[in-house]
DNA sequence: CAGTCATTTCGTATTTTTACGAAATACGTT
DNA sequence: AACGTATTTCGTAAAAATACGAAATGACTG
């Protein structure tokens, strides 16, 4: 089918890249792997954003299959998506060789 | 000094997974690392981009710090550049908790 | 069922990224 | 000094990312 010289693998990184390339979601996935969960308010007390752009920011991360929501009215619970998660640290620790 | 919320370690990981969320510059990435070393002409023989795209994609990696470029008349040899790219692998590293 | 809360979606503006071809640059060769 | 080679810079266009406030949504509460 495809005589494309970039493999899925590099297309794969560079999508998870992408999702981690503002400091913001970065915030949100390090706060996410230290802790499992929290809510799209608690985050948004802490930075320095409006609430939609933190939304537009979640939605990213969801995207790229980073994270995951949980409706918990009247909340949304956020979580690292394990799976998906481990597939991207598996990818980088392939890339940087670890 | 900075009341910012966001880390300078949140804003350096974003920085270089920035350089790395495009497959073409994934696919420069993985070459230089494994043979360490490649010419531009290499390269856009192989990609299907104009030389013109590929040069702003190495600008880009070499603004990153991820690679540097060293002039061999009437080419220019293109390395990774080890010492960030060790920072970037050890700040994916402590993330992914490798 | 009107009101409230948490969050998202919409509309929009600005900036950045990605891409191309044409022209410019740099350097060695004839 | 003109020419060829390798690569970049320029000009430009189209698409995507980032940001905001206003309005909409969904679900519980009085």
């Amino acid at each position: 089918m495809s005589t494309d010289v970039l493999t899925d693998r590099q297309k794969k990184i560079a999508r998870y890249a992408k999702a981690m390339a503002h400091p913001v979601r970065m915030y949100i996935l390090e706060l996410l792997s230290e802790q499992s969960c929290c809510y799209s308010g608690d985050l948004a007390e802490d930075l320095p954003i409006a609430r939609s752009t933190l939304s537009q920011h979640l939605s990213e991360l969801k995207a790229a299959g980073l994270i995951q929501g949980e409706i918990k009215p009247p909340k949304i619970k956020y979580c690292i998506n394990r799976e998906n998660f481990e597939e991207a640290r598996a990818l980088m620790r392939d890339f940087y060789k670890l």
